[in-house]
DNA sequence: TCTTTATAGTTACATGTGAAACCAATTGCA
DNA sequence: TGCAATTGGTTTCACATGTAACTATAAAGA
Protein backbone atom coordinates (compact mmCIF):
# COMPACT_ATOMS: atom_id res chain seq x y z
CA UNK A 1 0.00 0.00 0.00
CA UNK A 2 1.63 3.66 -0.75
CA UNK A 3 0.56 6.07 1.11
CA UNK A 4 0.36 10.02 -0.30
CA UNK A 5 2.95 11.35 1.53
CA UNK A 6 0.48 14.41 3.87
CA UNK A 7 2.57 15.06 6.70
CA UNK A 8 5.93 15.97 6.80
CA UNK A 9 9.04 15.56 9.79
CA UNK A 10 8.29 17.67 12.39
CA UNK A 11 8.63 21.29 11.72
CA UNK A 12 10.13 20.46 8.08
CA UNK A 13 7.92 21.40 5.17
CA UNK A 14 9.10 19.58 2.13
CA UNK A 15 6.56 20.29 -0.58
CA UNK A 16 7.29 17.84 -3.39
CA UNK A 17 6.00 18.47 -6.41
CA UNK A 18 2.80 16.78 -7.78
CA UNK A 19 4.58 15.41 -11.00
CA UNK A 20 0.88 14.32 -12.47
CA UNK A 21 0.02 18.70 -12.63
CA UNK A 22 3.59 19.72 -13.45
CA UNK A 23 3.70 20.99 -16.50
CA UNK A 24 7.25 20.00 -17.97
CA UNK A 25 6.39 16.94 -16.86
CA UNK A 26 3.40 16.21 -18.46
CA UNK A 27 4.81 17.74 -21.70
CA UNK A 28 7.05 15.29 -21.97
CA UNK A 29 5.18 12.14 -21.59
CA UNK A 30 2.96 13.54 -23.68
CA UNK A 31 5.79 14.62 -26.42
CA UNK A 32 7.29 11.27 -26.34
CA UNK A 33 4.34 9.18 -26.24
CA UNK A 34 3.01 10.70 -29.69
CA UNK A 35 6.73 11.41 -31.78
CA UNK A 36 7.23 7.50 -30.52
CA UNK A 37 4.12 6.33 -32.06
CA UNK A 38 4.82 7.86 -35.56
CA UNK A 39 8.26 6.49 -35.01
CA UNK A 40 6.61 2.80 -34.60
CA UNK A 41 5.45 3.03 -38.15
CA UNK A 42 8.49 3.39 -40.25
CA UNK A 43 11.31 2.82 -37.64
CA UNK A 44 11.54 -0.79 -38.22
CA UNK A 45 9.82 -1.05 -41.55
CA UNK A 46 12.59 1.30 -43.56
CA UNK A 47 15.52 1.14 -41.00
CA UNK A 48 14.83 4.84 -40.26
CA UNK A 49 15.76 6.28 -36.98
CA UNK A 50 13.91 9.52 -36.06
CA UNK A 51 16.70 12.05 -36.22
CA UNK A 52 16.97 10.66 -39.86
CA UNK A 53 13.56 10.90 -40.63
CA UNK A 54 13.44 14.80 -39.42
CA UNK A 55 16.48 15.44 -41.35
CA UNK A 56 14.35 13.96 -44.80
CA UNK A 57 11.15 16.06 -43.29
CA UNK A 58 13.12 19.23 -44.05
CA UNK A 59 14.78 17.98 -47.20
CA UNK A 60 11.43 17.17 -48.69
CA UNK A 61 10.18 20.79 -47.45
CA UNK A 62 13.40 22.56 -48.57
CA UNK A 63 15.45 22.22 -51.17
CA UNK A 64 19.31 22.26 -51.50
CA UNK A 65 19.81 23.00 -47.29
CA UNK A 66 23.50 22.85 -45.81
CA UNK A 67 23.80 20.42 -43.21
CA UNK A 68 23.65 23.27 -40.72
CA UNK A 69 20.54 24.96 -41.97
CA UNK A 70 18.90 21.02 -41.35
CA UNK A 71 20.32 21.22 -37.59
CA UNK A 72 18.73 24.54 -37.53
CA UNK A 73 15.61 23.87 -38.79
CA UNK A 74 15.23 20.61 -36.90
CA UNK A 75 16.54 21.98 -33.90
CA UNK A 76 18.97 19.04 -33.88
CA UNK A 77 22.21 19.32 -32.89
CA UNK A 78 24.92 19.45 -35.64
CA UNK A 79 26.73 16.40 -34.83
CA UNK A 80 23.50 14.15 -34.92
CA UNK A 81 22.72 15.63 -38.03
CA UNK A 82 25.98 15.02 -39.39
CA UNK A 83 25.39 11.51 -38.22
CA UNK A 84 22.20 11.02 -39.95
CA UNK A 85 23.39 12.34 -43.46
CA UNK A 86 26.50 10.01 -43.66
CA UNK A 87 23.63 6.96 -43.39
CA UNK A 88 21.17 8.81 -45.51
CA UNK A 89 24.09 9.40 -48.19
CA UNK A 90 25.34 6.16 -47.73
CA UNK A 91 21.72 4.39 -48.12
CA UNK A 92 20.58 6.36 -50.99
CA UNK A 93 18.26 7.78 -49.61
CA UNK A 94 19.98 12.03 -49.68
CA UNK A 95 22.39 13.09 -52.54
CA UNK A 96 25.00 15.81 -51.38
CA UNK A 97 26.79 17.98 -53.79
CA UNK A 98 29.60 20.65 -53.18
CA UNK A 99 28.20 24.11 -53.08
CA UNK A 100 29.74 26.02 -55.89
CA UNK A 101 30.98 29.08 -53.81
CA UNK A 102 31.61 27.70 -50.72
CA UNK A 103 33.33 24.16 -50.45
CA UNK A 104 32.83 23.55 -47.01
CA UNK A 105 29.09 23.74 -47.75
CA UNK A 106 27.34 20.87 -48.35
CA UNK A 107 23.98 20.84 -50.96
CA UNK A 108 21.74 18.09 -49.63
CA UNK A 109 18.43 16.83 -51.40
CA UNK A 110 16.45 13.90 -51.64
CA UNK A 111 16.91 11.09 -54.33
CA UNK A 112 14.28 9.52 -56.17
CA UNK A 113 14.62 6.49 -53.41
CA UNK A 114 14.34 9.02 -50.51
CA UNK A 115 11.07 10.89 -51.92
CA UNK A 116 9.57 7.46 -52.33
CA UNK A 117 9.96 6.57 -48.78
CA UNK A 118 8.64 10.22 -47.91
CA UNK A 119 5.79 9.57 -49.80
CA UNK A 120 4.90 7.11 -47.49
CA UNK A 121 5.90 7.98 -44.67
CA UNK A 122 4.70 12.00 -44.24
CA UNK A 123 1.25 10.53 -44.80
CA UNK A 124 1.32 8.45 -42.16
CA UNK A 125 2.92 11.18 -39.60
CA UNK A 126 -0.15 12.85 -41.09
CA UNK A 127 -2.48 10.51 -39.95
CA UNK A 128 -0.87 10.21 -36.16
CA UNK A 129 -1.20 13.88 -35.90
CA UNK A 130 -4.93 13.88 -36.75
CA UNK A 131 -5.53 11.05 -34.65
CA UNK A 132 -4.04 13.10 -31.71
CA UNK A 133 -5.99 16.33 -32.60
CA UNK A 134 -9.54 13.56 -33.01
CA UNK A 135 -9.12 13.83 -29.16
CA UNK A 136 -10.22 18.00 -29.56
CA UNK A 137 -13.04 19.55 -30.22
CA UNK A 138 -12.41 22.13 -32.93
CA UNK A 139 -12.31 25.15 -30.28
CA UNK A 140 -9.53 23.64 -28.28
CA UNK A 141 -7.64 22.73 -31.44
CA UNK A 142 -7.76 26.32 -31.70
CA UNK A 143 -6.47 27.03 -28.23
CA UNK A 144 -3.57 24.88 -28.65
CA UNK A 145 -2.39 26.09 -31.66
CA UNK A 146 -2.54 29.59 -30.24
CA UNK A 147 -1.12 28.37 -26.69
CA UNK A 148 1.81 26.68 -28.31
CA UNK A 149 2.70 30.12 -30.51
CA UNK A 150 3.22 31.63 -27.18
CA UNK A 151 5.06 29.32 -25.77
CA UNK A 152 7.65 28.84 -28.29
CA UNK A 153 8.64 32.61 -29.19
CA UNK A 154 11.06 33.97 -26.21
CA UNK B 1 19.18 31.54 -50.69
CA UNK B 2 16.57 28.74 -50.07
CA UNK B 3 13.66 27.78 -52.00
CA UNK B 4 10.55 26.35 -50.18
CA UNK B 5 9.30 23.62 -52.06
CA UNK B 6 6.95 24.68 -54.55
CA UNK B 7 6.62 23.12 -57.63
CA UNK B 8 7.03 19.25 -57.52
CA UNK B 9 8.61 17.08 -60.41
CA UNK B 10 6.08 17.07 -63.32
CA UNK B 11 3.35 14.95 -62.50
CA UNK B 12 4.23 14.06 -58.69
CA UNK B 13 2.41 15.34 -55.70
CA UNK B 14 5.10 14.89 -52.97
CA UNK B 15 2.81 17.46 -50.01
CA UNK B 16 5.81 17.56 -47.44
CA UNK B 17 5.11 17.87 -44.14
CA UNK B 18 5.24 21.51 -42.68
CA UNK B 19 7.53 21.11 -39.47
CA UNK B 20 6.82 24.52 -38.20
CA UNK B 21 2.97 23.35 -37.62
CA UNK B 22 3.33 20.23 -37.30
CA UNK B 23 1.88 19.03 -33.51
CA UNK B 24 4.12 16.65 -32.81
CA UNK B 25 7.21 18.51 -33.61
CA UNK B 26 6.41 21.47 -31.81
CA UNK B 27 5.55 19.78 -28.63
CA UNK B 28 8.77 17.83 -28.80
CA UNK B 29 10.53 21.21 -29.64
CA UNK B 30 9.22 23.07 -26.25
CA UNK B 31 8.77 20.16 -24.05
CA UNK B 32 12.92 19.91 -24.22
CA UNK B 33 13.14 23.49 -23.88
CA UNK B 34 11.78 23.09 -21.19
CA UNK B 35 13.21 20.17 -19.11
CA UNK B 36 16.60 20.91 -20.27
CA UNK B 37 15.89 24.70 -18.40
CA UNK B 38 15.16 22.94 -15.27
CA UNK B 39 17.94 20.67 -15.58
CA UNK B 40 20.41 23.04 -15.90
CA UNK B 41 19.15 24.55 -12.51
CA UNK B 42 20.30 21.20 -10.96
CA UNK B 43 22.58 19.11 -13.59
CA UNK B 44 26.11 20.41 -12.81
CA UNK B 45 25.52 22.04 -9.70
CA UNK B 46 24.22 18.56 -8.08
CA UNK B 47 25.71 16.02 -10.25
CA UNK B 48 22.18 14.99 -10.62
CA UNK B 49 21.03 13.77 -13.98
CA UNK B 50 17.30 14.15 -15.32
CA UNK B 51 16.11 10.98 -14.42
CA UNK B 52 17.49 10.64 -10.94
CA UNK B 53 15.77 13.71 -10.39
CA UNK B 54 12.35 12.37 -11.10
CA UNK B 55 13.13 9.53 -9.59
CA UNK B 56 13.50 11.41 -6.42
CA UNK B 57 10.52 13.77 -7.38
CA UNK B 58 8.51 10.68 -7.19
CA UNK B 59 10.29 9.46 -4.04
CA UNK B 60 9.13 12.88 -2.24
CA UNK B 61 5.78 12.69 -2.95
CA UNK B 62 5.50 8.80 -1.76
CA UNK B 63 7.05 6.95 0.27
CA UNK B 64 8.19 3.13 0.03
CA UNK B 65 7.72 2.75 -3.57
CA UNK B 66 9.41 -0.10 -4.83
CA UNK B 67 11.52 0.35 -8.11
CA UNK B 68 8.84 -1.05 -10.48
CA UNK B 69 6.22 1.51 -8.70
CA UNK B 70 8.86 4.15 -9.49
CA UNK B 71 9.15 3.31 -13.20
CA UNK B 72 5.21 3.38 -13.44
CA UNK B 73 4.89 6.58 -11.71
CA UNK B 74 7.86 8.69 -13.73
CA UNK B 75 6.79 6.60 -17.15
CA UNK B 76 10.12 5.52 -17.10
CA UNK B 77 12.41 2.41 -17.98
CA UNK B 78 12.57 -0.13 -15.33
CA UNK B 79 16.42 -0.27 -16.70
CA UNK B 80 16.63 3.56 -16.31
CA UNK B 81 15.21 3.57 -13.33
CA UNK B 82 17.07 1.05 -11.68
CA UNK B 83 20.60 2.36 -12.81
CA UNK B 84 19.38 5.88 -11.59
CA UNK B 85 18.66 4.31 -8.18
CA UNK B 86 22.12 2.61 -8.12
CA UNK B 87 23.24 6.05 -8.56
CA UNK B 88 21.33 7.35 -5.73
CA UNK B 89 21.59 4.58 -3.17
CA UNK B 90 25.83 5.21 -4.05
CA UNK B 91 25.81 8.94 -3.01
CA UNK B 92 23.22 8.56 -0.36
CA UNK B 93 20.36 9.99 -1.70
CA UNK B 94 17.83 7.49 -1.32
CA UNK B 95 17.81 4.69 1.13
CA UNK B 96 16.79 0.69 -0.07
CA UNK B 97 15.73 -1.33 2.26
CA UNK B 98 13.91 -5.34 0.95
CA UNK B 99 10.44 -5.63 1.47
CA UNK B 100 9.07 -7.79 4.50
CA UNK B 101 7.07 -9.97 2.45
CA UNK B 102 8.16 -9.19 -0.81
CA UNK B 103 12.07 -10.14 -0.91
CA UNK B 104 12.44 -9.27 -4.83
CA UNK B 105 11.13 -5.89 -3.69
CA UNK B 106 12.62 -2.90 -2.70
CA UNK B 107 11.44 -0.42 -0.56
CA UNK B 108 12.87 3.25 -1.53
CA UNK B 109 12.72 6.28 0.14
CA UNK B 110 14.87 9.76 0.22
CA UNK B 111 17.61 10.20 2.91
CA UNK B 112 18.05 13.51 4.90
CA UNK B 113 20.19 14.35 2.09
CA UNK B 114 17.97 13.47 -0.38
CA UNK B 115 15.29 15.69 0.88
CA UNK B 116 17.68 18.58 1.62
CA UNK B 117 18.57 18.45 -2.26
CA UNK B 118 15.40 18.38 -3.21
CA UNK B 119 13.99 20.89 -1.14
CA UNK B 120 16.11 22.92 -2.86
CA UNK B 121 15.48 21.71 -6.82
CA UNK B 122 11.62 21.70 -6.07
CA UNK B 123 10.96 24.90 -6.24
CA UNK B 124 13.38 25.61 -8.86
CA UNK B 125 11.84 23.83 -11.15
CA UNK B 126 8.16 25.05 -10.14
CA UNK B 127 9.62 28.89 -10.58
CA UNK B 128 10.40 27.50 -14.02
CA UNK B 129 6.93 26.46 -14.48
CA UNK B 130 5.66 29.52 -13.19
CA UNK B 131 7.91 31.12 -16.06
CA UNK B 132 6.25 29.28 -18.73
CA UNK B 133 3.21 29.52 -17.31
CA UNK B 134 3.74 33.42 -17.69
CA UNK B 135 3.28 33.85 -20.93
CA UNK B 136 -0.30 32.59 -20.90
CA UNK B 137 -3.04 34.79 -19.72
CA UNK B 138 -5.30 32.94 -17.17
CA UNK B 139 -8.18 32.05 -19.74
CA UNK B 140 -5.01 30.18 -21.49
CA UNK B 141 -3.51 28.36 -18.74
CA UNK B 142 -7.05 26.79 -18.45
CA UNK B 143 -7.39 25.96 -21.41
CA UNK B 144 -4.43 24.21 -21.67
CA UNK B 145 -4.63 22.42 -18.39
CA UNK B 146 -7.98 21.21 -20.34
CA UNK B 147 -6.17 20.12 -23.65
CA UNK B 148 -3.69 18.14 -22.10
CA UNK B 149 -6.09 16.45 -19.82
CA UNK B 150 -7.84 15.14 -23.03
CA UNK B 151 -4.82 13.98 -24.91
CA UNK B 152 -3.46 12.26 -22.51
CA UNK B 153 -5.81 9.84 -21.70
CA UNK B 154 -6.20 6.83 -23.68
C1' DT C 1 3.88 -30.77 -3.25
C1' DC C 2 6.20 -30.20 -7.90
C1' DT C 3 6.34 -27.75 -11.94
C1' DT C 4 5.29 -23.91 -14.74
C1' DT C 5 4.67 -19.18 -15.28
C1' DA C 6 5.06 -14.43 -13.83
C1' DT C 7 7.35 -10.63 -11.53
C1' DA C 8 11.27 -7.47 -9.41
C1' DG C 9 15.37 -6.12 -10.45
C1' DT C 10 20.23 -6.22 -12.55
C1' DT C 11 23.66 -7.06 -16.14
C1' DA C 12 25.50 -7.12 -20.91
C1' DC C 13 25.57 -5.55 -25.37
C1' DA C 14 24.85 -2.65 -29.02
C1' DT C 15 23.59 1.79 -30.28
C1' DG C 16 22.64 6.78 -29.74
C1' DT C 17 24.12 11.23 -28.06
C1' DG C 18 26.56 15.64 -26.78
C1' DA C 19 30.93 18.19 -25.76
C1' DA C 20 35.16 19.17 -27.22
C1' DA C 21 38.85 18.68 -30.38
C1' DC C 22 39.82 18.82 -34.95
C1' DC C 23 40.37 19.97 -40.25
C1' DA C 24 39.40 22.72 -44.08
C1' DA C 25 37.54 26.71 -46.27
C1' DT C 26 36.09 31.46 -45.74
C1' DT C 27 35.78 36.06 -43.87
C1' DG C 28 37.38 40.19 -41.44
C1' DC C 29 40.58 43.41 -40.86
C1' DA C 30 45.34 45.48 -40.13
C1' DT D 1 47.93 41.06 -49.28
C1' DG D 2 48.53 38.14 -44.87
C1' DC D 3 47.15 36.61 -40.47
C1' DA D 4 43.53 35.97 -36.94
C1' DA D 5 38.96 34.74 -36.14
C1' DT D 6 34.82 32.39 -37.85
C1' DT D 7 32.18 28.88 -39.89
C1' DG D 8 30.78 24.11 -42.02
C1' DG D 9 31.38 19.75 -41.06
C1' DT D 10 33.49 15.33 -39.15
C1' DT D 11 35.79 12.56 -35.65
C1' DT D 12 36.76 11.18 -30.97
C1' DC D 13 35.61 10.22 -26.36
C1' DA D 14 32.81 9.54 -22.54
C1' DC D 15 28.46 8.64 -21.21
C1' DA D 16 23.34 7.70 -21.63
C1' DT D 17 19.83 4.60 -23.31
C1' DG D 18 16.93 0.56 -24.84
C1' DT D 19 16.54 -4.46 -25.77
C1' DA D 20 17.30 -8.78 -24.50
C1' DA D 21 19.16 -12.08 -21.51
C1' DC D 22 19.60 -13.38 -16.86
C1' DT D 23 18.97 -14.25 -11.49
C1' DA D 24 16.08 -14.65 -7.71
C1' DT D 25 11.73 -14.82 -5.65
C1' DA D 26 6.78 -15.45 -5.70
C1' DA D 27 2.29 -17.08 -7.47
C1' DA D 28 -0.59 -20.38 -10.01
C1' DG D 29 -1.96 -24.84 -11.41
C1' DA D 30 -1.74 -29.89 -11.81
Amino acid sequence: MVTPRKRTPPGIQHAPLELEHFLPYRLSILSNTISQGIADDYQQRYDLSMTEWRVMAVLARFEGLSAREVADRTAMDKVAVSRALARLVESGRVSRHMHDDDKRRSVLDLTEAGWAIHDVVAPMARAREAAVLEKLSEEEQVWLGRILDRLQDR
